[in-house]
Parts: structure tokens; sequence; C-alpha cells
DNA sequence: GCTCTTTGTGAGAATGATTATCATTTTGCA
DNA sequence: TGCAAAATGATAATCATTCTCACAAAGAGC
């Protein structure tokens, strides 16, 4: 069993919450998924295995990802959160092309530091951030 | 009058549009707030001068004072949009206290930069950005 | 195996911010 | 003055997400 799996069951446990095969389909459906999921694509890919899934149910699930840190909420602006792996995958920023929406993962340990710094300047003890960086990848320019 | 609003005009001229009393009036109650402020809040002060404006006008005139580079759109996550005087204050990002939801608006030129080289190092022409930094401000920690 | 209580579920309604529609009004200009 | 373009307000529509609630499933205790 993947490990996520395993420490799902532990969040579950842990909360006395249940481990049902709703949870479990859905938390392999969203393993499976490498890129950022709407809830409405991860729903689309649950109910081709469980028709009888609820799209409520996923909403519900994805919010117990986030809370076990097994999934990130990611909001590109464009109307919906996507959810991205969080378990085993350090943190990270996004660069988005405003051509064709492709995005990039990225990691500036200097500006980590220096936002950290800012806020300190204002008293701020900083717990989070959200940073996405918008531009034009560079075959979206040659066009 | 203020400049603004003289921008405003000279902005729909441009555009072949017209100056009207609403709009004149949604401008004049956006320029008295000083914090972001919501369509919703904006509408409230706006009807109390004049309770036949129309929400639909509001999201609308607002919708062209970002254009015209009055306003500027900014999104703490809390479900709905904030609008903040754009012109004659220079880019900011935002600080955010998740006790008390108090905002800073703070800058910071290295971070710009190196933003503008991590976007380059992948290709990408940096149009723009999003920060926000959350944390916990100096008060709320006392409690 | 039975009850009881808790938790989970699915269907569908509700929500709430924002947008679209459209009939009516206002405006600028010929 | 008259007409076409633009603006407006009321209201309906949209759409992601959340809530509600009746029912189902599961765990504990016996």
């Amino acid at each position: 069993m993947k490990k996520e799996a395993r420490l799902f069951e532990e969040f579950l446990e842990k909360k006395g919450l249940r481990d049902t095969l709703q949870r479990e389909l859905i938390l392999e459906e969203f393993l499976k998924t490498e890129e950022h999921i709407t809830a409405a694509e991860l729903y689309d890919k649950v109910k081709q295995r469980d028709s009888a899934v609820g799209q409520a149910t996923v909403y519900r699930v994805l919010k117990l990802f986030c809370e076990a840190g097994l999934a990130r909420e990611v909001d590109f602006s464009d109307g919906m959160m996507r959810y991205e792996h969080h378990y085993g995958h350090s943190h990270h920023d996004h660069l988005v092309c405003r051509g064709c929406g492709k995005t990039v993962e990225v990691v500036d340990t200097v500006i980590e530091e220096l936002q950290k710094r800012l806020s300190a300047q204002y008293g701020f003890q900083l717990t989070g951030h959200e940073m996405y960086l918008y531009g034009i990848c560079e075959e979206c320019r040659r066009r």
C-alpha cells in the first residue's frame, strides 16, 4: 500500500473517522493524477469507477486530504480551486502561463527568507504565503 | 476636482463611453474609502446617496475603474473580490493577519527582482504576480 | 447475532458572488 | 427634434461549492 494511503488511514483513525470505500476510491484516483486537479475533474474520474459516488463526497474528502496533509489547495484565479499532492512534495509556488495555462512549480529559498524577514518587519509571524507568478511562456511568445 | 476623476473622464472619452451621474457617484464613494472594499460594501455606500443605483452598475463600474487604472482587484481568498486604489499608489503586495484580518501593504524590490529572475529561468516573461503573506500580527499573538 | 449511536453518504436544494439579459431610459450628435 | 448608441436597473442565470436531510453502514456493547 502506498504511504499516502497508510497516512490517510492513520489520520482517520486519530480523528475517529471511518475508512470507507468511497474515501479509498477517491484517494486512489487522486494519487493517480500528477497535475493540479479540480474537484469536478476528480469527480469525473471517480464516477467512472463507481457512478454512485456523489460530488459532495468528493468535496468533503478533498477537505479531509488537506487536513491530513496529503493535498494542498491552489488557486490560479480562474474560478475553481485545484488540488495538488502535498505529502512528500516539498513546498513550492507556481509560475502560470497566461497564454496556454501551463504551470511550473518553482522554489526560491532566498525569496522565502525575504518574505519571512519582510513580515517580521511589521511584527507579523509568517504562517504561510501564496505566490503566483503570471507570465508568458517561451512557446506562447513565439506565436 | 480630483486627479482621479479627471483621469476617469479622459478614459471614458477615449473609449467613447459616457460620463454619467452613477459613474461619478460610484467613483466619489470609491475614492473616499481608504481600505480594500468589496463590491457589496461599495454598493451599500452608493445606495445611501442614491437608492436607485443597481448593484450590477457597481460591478460594471468597478471593472471600468480597473481598466482605467484607477483600481486594482485583490483577492484575500475569502470568497469575494476586493478593490483598492491603484492610481498614484505604487505597486505593493499584502500581508494579512489570520487572526483579525488586518492587512498591511508591503513592497520588497529585492523579491520583485528575484521573481523576475526566477521566471526568466523557466523561459517565462513575467507579466504580473500575486503575493499574499499570511501570518499572525503582534496584537493577535499577545492574546 | 442484535440494538443503539455515531458517522458517512447521495440527491438535490441552497448559497452567494458575479454576470448576462433585456426592456427601458438617457445621452450625444446629426 | 429624432435617432442610434450606450447605460441602467431589475431580475434571471450561472457556477463552484456547501448545506440539508433521510437513509445506509459500521462500531461498540451486550
